[in-house]
RNA sequence: GGGGAUGUAGCUCAGCUGGAAGAGCACCGCGUUCGCAUCGCGGGGGUCAGGGGUUCGAGUCCCCUCAUCUCCA
């Protein structure tokens, strides 16, 4: 995977503190000064002079590839013409990728802004041939481009080979003449040592790679070490080019054999060459990242002093707001997951180094807005996308701007503790005396991890507060979290690459699946690989969970939304069944597995009858076309932002994700409905065609996914209508969808709605079931017809108010609680006790009249029944009676004895509910009788 | 994928160790006032996110699900 220039070069000393080289020192070389936008139209230019199909920078978020979360080299969107799983129509490209380095393997984010040349966020340039031109076509051009083009005086580069790679050093050496003293050669893979020897993965193609250094000047040398290849711990070398020469296959049992096709992955970061090219010491001083500086400066009213000063702050903040920008323009939405996490990550750091420097209020939508300008020429879509852009970060610096106020509230009542001083409003962390009260590691933790507070926020708000952080607390909470974490993914992760291992065994053995699902449900097919619990088998008979690989299938995978088909294979002709389908998968690219449960004997080689559940195919049929006729009806509604972010078309029902950040109204989802009812009786013919890219995209059709430039791709057409790249089954007319009801419309995230429909019979189900329903409401109701409902409904509610208030009003024929408290009999000495027995309408009226007893009585006991079949007594003893042992929790228990009934409580108030309403009075009896005794 | 927090009236939130669902703002009505602001009185509005369980009794305790926030992967 490493094709390219390593962006990260750390600086020597190992500290967090920038190094740099002073502008000054830089020498005066004759390089003519270029843009970067010249030095990257330039790249391509020069390969697509020389023969090479200039490729348009994929998408950030990788196409087709769940393995991996981000674009984060120039190899990603040609990684399956790299191993020749798939043909285009040309042998060489050039193009300027996007990337971003962020998570997983290469993760660059903590180094962003301490360095010189650390990215989240960067170009690479590239130039590619798949089993054409190779190491010879590859050095000449480089050193064509750098020297001629780019006008870098020859004397002034130095390259790295691999030991054994003979031809590429002679062409340096031979052709192009640079002398051997600038050419390091080493890298020993047999000893472990993969310096200079490139591999995509442990088993796969591979190859020695040629690298490109430029010499900043030899007074910059720290000594014998500083020579290419060692410019991660020198400032003498910068690496700008990495030429990798893929011409080995590597295989499981340790052997290495040519490649057939032997091909060339150049990568050049474009941030390294402009800094060459603009002669300044860092990256982050070409015009790719001044303006943003500018920028920020403005708003803060920095003067090139300060900005020196805070140069780390600055550098972290134009390198997200780059990453940002582009994270949002390809689709990324912040987020509590996944890349949307790393994006919110990406927003939120940078709005933290904001407030480093000053900034309270939101910035990001400048800077942003200076990177849409600065790199729309090469990225039109930016533009394009602007308001999207904008309006999504600035939602997070809000959301951010949220998230710190209630962490303050939080951390300020921790504080409230712990503070012996008045606040002092910037008082640092270091000034603190060394008994400064300490706030727990836990608590900074807590902060962090639940409120999503920033620990060094923490630190510094407490200082203030004259208060120190416990920071190895904080450090050890945070790793065992981490460590939690872990083992909840780590097996779940290590099935998956086994497995994964697996299947890509078997396609390289049998061959991608045929597709004959377009034509037919029912196919005779051969059986290719079974699988069970991670083995293969030749052969499996019985009963259980399985998955079956054939040469071909009517079965559509999982795809593109769709859901997997089910059904059945049966003994070839059609005979009895040997195994049910519950779902097809494609675990990976050209291969469907059929999931579900053996019953008899399956043999690899074996032909068998491969039969589709038809009926539930044509239900997901007709959604799936619902689904494109709903996406163009929704466009034409509410405007062309509200494209596909997701979908699901399942037998039962479709549903449909899209970015806007409000509800429909009632009259645009009736106009939507309306829009998709009439295509529908229209009955326009549904249409499929492979073509290239290309032509599907001059057709009109909307390349939502960032599919693979080039590639054929199969589109699906409502006539005069919509127009979709799609890979799923279809009806044959847009009448066949039937009927069309969305159930559903609700926000599933910040910015994301989705919609939920039906079709088809389904729909046809729904509402008769809405209809049923309406009559039932109406006969439960009374109302004469259904029409008559809601004024039936309005007078039932009016009726009900008036019970109610009379019912409240009359107080009906109870005693007055007053009175009752004033009969009370004073059963011993001290003690008086209320007992009464009445048919309450509501338990509310029961309890309340106990209280207004009890509010007149004061000192005594009282005793209520709510009479009716299961009848319930309450119980309460007022406070300077508890001492002496009486208790309304064993009265309740005595009174249940007789009532046969459960119930407790606490000696001041208990309750009871029983079962004998014959019991009720014997159970009064019985308490006045327990406190005549006691109470003596 | 694994944690943590939150979910109570239209909005912002109280609700202590389980014991008749609350406040402020907003809304409606009446009054105070020439009128407004203000103030007073009265009123409407809640499946306490949903579902199970424990209990005589659950907003409160336990389990599950969902949504939002947040951290880790």
């Amino acid at each position: 995977m490493e094709s390219a220039a390593k962006p990260g070069l750390k600086t020597a000393g190992a500290g967090a503190g920038l190094r740099l080289v002073p502008l000054a020192t830089m020498p005066d070389l004759p390089i003519p000064y270029l843009t970067a936008a010249e030095v990257r139209r330039r790249y391509v230019e020069f390969f697509a002079q020389r023969g090479h199909t200039e490729v348009p920078s994929a998408s950030l978020v990788p196409a087709g590839d769940q393995t991996l979360l981000f674009t984060n080299s120039g190899m990603v969107q040609f990684k399956d013409v790299l191993t020749g799983r798939e043909k285009r129509s040309y042998v060489r490209a050039t193009d300027y990728q996007r990337c971003l380095r962020v998570a997983g393997k290469h993760n660059d984010f903590e180094e962003v802004g301490r360095t010189t040349r650390h990215h989240t966020f960067f170009e690479m340039l590239g130039n590619w041939s798949f089993g054409d031109y190779f190491k010879r076509e590859a050095i000449h051009w480089a050193w064509e481009l750098l020297t001629k083009v780019y006008g870098i005086p020859a004397d002034r580069i130095g390259v790295t080979v691999y030991k054994d790679d003979d031809e590429a050093c002679d062409v340096w050496h031979d052709e192009i003449g640079i002398p051997l003293d600038r050419i390091a050669r080493w890298g020993n893979v047999e000893a472990g040592d993969d310096a200079n020897f490139w591999r995509m993965a442990e088993t796969g193609p591979c190859g020695p790679c040629s690298e490109i250094h430029f010499d900043r000047g030899a007074e910059l040398s720290e000594g014998p070490h500083c020579i290419p290849d060692h410019s991660e711990n020198c400032p003498r070398w910068l690496e700008v080019w990495n030429l990798v020469f893929m011409e080995f296959e590597q295989r499981a049992d340790g052997t290495r054999v040519p490649l057939p096709m032997k091909s060339v992955d150049t990568g050049m970061g474009l941030e390294r060459l402009t800094s060459v090219v603009q002669q300044v010491s860092t990256n982050y001083d070409t015009d790719l990242f001044t303006p943003i500086h500018a920028a920020m400066r403005e708003l803060l009213g920095h003067d090139p002093e300060a900005f020196e000063a805070e140069r780390f702050s600055y550098q972290v903040i134009a390198d997200h707001s780059r990453a940002a920008t582009f994270l949002v323009a390809d689709g990324v939405a912040p987020s509590n997951e996944g890349r949307g996490y790393v994006l919110r990550r990406i927003i939120r750091r940078a709005v933290r180094h904001g407030r480093l420097l000053g900034r309270r209020e939101a910035f990001m939508d400048v800077t942003a807005g200076v990177v849409i300008e600065t790199m729309a020429e090469a990225y039109p879509y930016l533009a394009d996308q602007r308001e999207k852009i904008l309006k999504a970060i600035r939602q997070e610096e809000a959301q951010f701007a949220r998230t710190l106020e209630t962490g303050t509230i939080h951390l300020e009542a921790a504080l409230a503790h712990l503070a012996k001083s008045e606040r002092v409003v910037g008082r640092l962390p270091d000034s603190l005396p060394a008994d400064a009260p300490e706030l727990a590691g836990e608590v900074a933790f807590r902060l962090h991890d639940t409120y999503g507070f920033p620990v060094d926020l923490t630190v510094d708000m407490a200082a203030e507060y004259g208060v120190r952080v416990d920071r190895e607390g904080f450090v050890a909470a945070m790793a065992e979290q981490k460590e939690r974490s872990r083992k909840g993914t780590k097996a779940e992760l290590a099935r998956h690459a086994e497995l994964g291992d697996l299947y890509q065994a078997i396609l390289r053995r049998a061959g991608e699946t045929r597709f004959l699902g377009y034509d037919g449900t029912e196919a005779e097919v051969r059986v290719v690989a079974i699988v069970r619990d991670g083995m293969e088998y030749q052969e499996l008979t019985g009963h259980g969970e399985a998955e079956i690989v054939l040469d071909a299938t009517p079965f559509y995978g999982e795809g593109g939304g769709q859901v997997g088909d089910r059904g059945e294979l049966l003994e070839a002709g059609g005979g009895s069944a040997l195994f049910t389908v519950e779902d097809a998968q494609k675990p990976i690219a050209g291969l469907t597995v059929h999931r579900g449960k053996l019953h008899g004997r399956l043999r690899v080689g074996e032909t068998v009858t491969a039969r589709v559940d038809a009926e539930r195919r044509a239900r997901t049929m007709r959604n799936h076309t619902a689904t494109h006729l709903l996406h163009r009806a929704l466009r034409n509604v509410v405007g062309p932002d509200a494209h596909q972010a997701g979908s699901l078309v399942a037998p039962e029902y479709l549903r449909f994700d899209y970015p806007m950040d409000r509800a429909l109204t009632v009259a645009e989802k009736r106009a939507i409905e309306d829009e998709v009812r009439r295509i529908v009786r229209e009955n326009r013919p549904v249409t499929t065609k492979v073509q290239p890219m290309a032509d599907a995209i001059a057709a009109g059709a909307d390349a939502f996914f960032d599919e693979k430039y080039g590639e054929k791709v199969r589109t699906v057409q409502v006539e005069g209508y919509s127009l979709e790249l799609c890979g799923g089954t279809h009806c044959s007319a847009s009448g066949q969808v039937g009927g069309f009801v969305i159930t559903g419309e609700r926000s599933i995230g910040a910015g994301t709605r989705r919609i939920e429909a039906m079709t088809g019979d389904g729909a046809d189900a729904l509402l008769r079931e809405r209809a049923d329903l309406l009559d039932r409401i109406a006969d439960a109701v009374g109302a004469t017809s259904v029409d008559a409902v809601p004024d039936r409904v309005t007078a039932l509610q009016e009726e009900l108010r008036e019970v109610r208030r009379r019912l409240k009003a009359g107080g009906s024929s109870l005693p007055k609680p007053a009175d009752l408290a004033a009969r009370a009999e004073e059963v011993a000495p001290g003690v008086k006790l209320v007992a009464h027995s009445g048919a309450f309408d509501s338990p509310e009226q029961w309890k309340g009249f106990v209280k207004e007893i009890h509010a007149a009585l004061g000192s005594g006991v009282i005793a209520v029944v709510f009479d009716a079949d299961a009848p319930q007594i309450f119980i309460t003893v007022s406070s300077d009676l508890l001492e002496r042992g009486i208790s309304a929790g064993e009265l309740v228990k005595l009174a249940m004895k007789s009532m046969e009934g459960r119930g407790g409580g606490r000696p001041e108030m208990a309750q009871g509910m029983g079962t004998r309403r014959e019991g009720v009075g014997p159970a009064l009896a019985a308490i006045a009788d327990t406190l005549r005794t006691a109470g003596k």
